[in-house]
DNA sequence: TACTTAAGTATCAAAACGATACTATTGGAG
DNA sequence: CTCCAATAGTATCGTTTTGATACTTAAGTA
């Protein structure tokens, strides 16, 4: 995992870079999961991230292609933010992710 | 996702705090993969971290027991760092990110 | 005219992070 | 006896990120 067997160098350092942002994981995890969302959604379903945060991490996203983010000319203003076709490619390690946190809950270290 | 099925609320928050530092994957992922290291060694294996950053890193890791850390009383000092159980966990979702990353070179965005 | 709403910017304070220097320890060299 | 080397840290301070809050914009409505 440190070589690919080509012997090119281990991609972490990108793939953390692009995803290890403090709210990029949440982000993503919702538009994966839940498709589309409104940037006001998103707010309210990361109550705890400002909103000058939120708008950095999507750019930040939609700079990597992670997520796509297509404005409607309407007043009041509507923008939409949903996971490009390689940010659901993540879907499976989320999954994962997921799992481990549930086999973990199952296995408390004792007192 | 949001939701297990028996309604509790989504870990997602709680899994991305313990393993959303900046370094925090980048060690993991070495810690799990190639196994035990001493301090030096972890420095080597990223660079561009701090010698006070990677303290700080590896305290919050063991704090959430995903690191284990053992002292030998020597001089000079010996620390060497590993994956708990609970750490090695992790493995799939490493492999899941390292593949998303393998299939995302090999469909590059048209120009 | 003033008010409303959604998605932002602008601004400044707080927290996290980085660079550098310093500390502790002790077996061996001189 | 004194000094030094090697390792894993702290301490300190400056910079960068993040957070809190206020302000902006624009078109329809009262």
């Amino acid at each position: 995992m440190q070589d690919d067997t080509s012997s090119n160098p281990c991609p972490a350092p990108l793939v953390f870079a692009m995803i290890g942002g403090k709210w990029k994981l949440s982000i993503l995890q919702i538009l994966i999961f839940d498709g589309t969302k409104r940037f006001g959604e998103l707010r309210k379903a990361i109550p705890e991230i400002t909103q000058t945060m939120l708008t950095k991490q999507l750019r930040d996203l939609e700079r990597d292609c992670l997520v796509e983010r297509v404005v409607y000319a309407e007043v009041p203003p509507k923008v939409e933010y949903s996971a490009t076709e390689d940010g659901v490619g993540l879907m499976p390690a989320f999954k994962e992710m997921h799992s481990w946190w549930e086999t973990r809950k199952r296995s408390p270290k004792a007192p």
